[in-house]
RNA sequence: GCCACCAUAGCUCAGUUGGUUAGAGCGCCGGAUUGUGGAUCCGGAGGUCCCCCGUUCAAGCCGGGGUGGUGGUACCA
């Protein structure tokens, strides 16, 4: 095969779009917040569980009757008796299967944690990737809105253990009643569906769009910049009115809020149960001390599943997070979740109340990492004790020192490329090594070995730059020590302590 | 899906009105030191200039088409 060949005949190494590998960087940073996460859920009483990435595609509620296949935002397979499979696209409609068929074995309420990847295939882009973590918790069984409560102070409290300081983050809160009120005291009723999606998707643009561009979404539609048209839902001009008043109705503190909410759902009677809903939260969230701008009442958050019902969360960082380019980078939410009360009576025919948070793990760390907090800067772990090798005829010598260590419990490795000294050096370097031990023929003849302190001398050289060769090499011989072979442990315990 | 912008070494980029053998910094590998990483100096490897077609004596550069990436927008069940 000649060059050519062989090069066309190379499969490129690429990572297909949306996907991130996990450096041992992130990997730490990822268990750190997952730690915390995990330690706050179990405070507030919630029991892990797990289910698989894999789930039948109805049982997730993505499959399209009509079209005879699944939604094409879930990846998606046939099993070989022909049944669709999907991957999970989030944690909550698989909770609510597994509770739906373990129900009679589990403590109601019950109160459950989980964590994991879940995919979606969609367009990624900053913090939305097609395969992410979630961490969620939920209270499957109760109707109480103190369970809604309980869930949005949780959430404050984890993000805050996340290291994010109080005043950096903002625990939003609305209720699907309330808008379902506003809808039909502008004069959209139960039949109008298709439109009250339009709606749901106009408002969660409000940030973005402004109160003008959501007009222009809940009248005729609305062209963007690059002249691209999206229909709008054509209400009457009174009908948008209540809406966006309905949106606005947020007011310095939650009791004023609520007033407003008040007006704009008239007399509607869901709309005044969503209100109530929210005020008893209200109340609850002051008596708790979270009043205090941690969790607050605001109408602009409607969040885009259809599938709430009742209360809606959503954790918001309300710093800016800036590219490498100095450009403000758009993550969205961290969190967020919601009353779903609907989800596990699909598979029971009863209905069983739930309500649930899920935290972003994944865009919260992008968010993180972009402006180089120290929750997730943490260094990176110290590597093995590198055992060089200098005489390749005495490779089961060295591997003996190797052993010794590994059976006292210290991690070491033997060096088993082929490059020489210097390179030794470099490559125990580069793995973080406290120390390399270093047996050349001079040592070996007198029985000894050189336990070289890799730390120290990074020090030493950084205090060094300008001293002349003579000195800093007599320096560079302070970072190693010389002991008989029988000592090597005791040494290698003594560099190792020097440096935690 | 729609719109805009972009594509030259592992990374960040330069490359003249189209003109021989396409460069820099960083990184990587090696040496200076029989046998000592990180400083310094020296050397080396590394390229289908995204692909195809066209214009031309001549294309990294011009034209057309494609692919890929980025951003916005839509969708996000």
């Amino acid at each position: 095969m000649n060059d050519a060949e062989t090069k066309s005949a190379t499969v490129k190494a690429r990572l297909p779009r949306g996907l991130a590998d996990r450096t041992p960087t992130d990997i730490a940073a990822t268990n750190r917040m997952m730690a915390a996460i995990r330690e706050i859920y179990e405070l507030y009483g919630f029991e892990a569980v797990e289910t698989p990435f894999i789930e039948y595609t109805e049982a997730l509620g993505k499959f399209l009757p009509d079209l005879d296949r699944p939604n094409e935002g879930v990846f998606s397979f046939q099993d070989d008796d022909d049944q669709w499979l999907s991957l999970r696209y989030d944690l909550t409609a698989p909770l609510a299967r597994y509770v739906a068929e373990h129900f009679d074995r589990l403590p109601k309420p019950y109160r459950s944690y989980r964590a994991g990847f879940v995919f979606r295939n969609e367009k990624p882009g900053p913090g939305r990737f097609r395969q992410f973590m979630q961490f969620d918790a939920d209270t499957v069984g109760s109707a109480s809105v103190a369970a809604d409560a309980e869930i949005c102070m949780m959430a404050a409290d984890t993000i805050e253990k996340l290291g994010i300081k109080r005043g950096d983050y903002v625990i939003k809160v609305n209720n699907r009643k309330v808008l379902d009120g506003v809808l039909e005291a502008a004069g959209l009723g139960e039949g109008q569906n298709a439109q009250k999606l339009i709606v749901l998707r106009a408002i969660d643009k409000l940030d973005r769009l402004g109160p003008e561009g959501v007009r222009l979404l809940l009248g005729a539609g609305r062209k963007d910049e690059s002249g691209d048209f999206t229909k709008g839902a054509e209400l009457a001009p009174a009908a948008i009115q209540r809406i966006l008043d309905f949106t606005a109705a947020r007011a310095s503190d939650n009791a004023g809020t609520l007033e407003r909410l008040r007006k704009t759902v008239g007399d509607s009677a869901r709309g005044l149960e969503g209100v109530a809903e929210l005020a008893t939260m209200a109340d609850l969230f002051g008596t708790a001390g979270y009043g205090d701008g941690r969790v607050v009442i605001d109408p602009a958050v409607v969040r885009g599943l259809e599938y709430y019902t009742g209360p809606v969360y959503e954790a918001e960082l309300t710093f800016e997070v800036k590219d490498e380019n100095g450009r403000p980078m758009r993550f969205g939410s961290v969190g967020g979740g919601g009353r779903y009360d609907g989800l596990v009576a699909r598979f029971r025919g009863e209905p069983v109340p739930a309500t649930g948070f899920s935290v972003g793990v994944s865009r919260l760390l992008a968010a993180l990492t972009a402006i180089h907090s120290p929750i997730v800067a943490g260094e990176a772990q110290r590597g093995p004790v590198v055992v060089l090798v200098l005489d390749k005829d005495q490779v089961a010598r060295y591997q003996g020192f190797v052993s010794a260590l590994r059976a006292e419990g210290i991690r070491a490795e033997l060096y088993l490329g082929s490059a020489g000294m210097n390179a030794q050096l470099k490559y125990a370097d580069r793995r973080r090594s406290v120390c390399a031990i270093i047996q050349g023929s001079n040592e070996r003849e007198k029985g000894e070995i050189i336990v070289k302190d890799l730390v120290l001398g990074a020090q030493v050289a950084n205090a060094a730059k300008d001293m002349d060769r003579a000195e800093y090499l007599a320096l560079k011989e302070r970072q190693q020590t010389t002991v008989a072979e029988a000592d090597l442990v005791r040494a290698v315990r003594e560099t190792l302590a020097r440096h935690g």
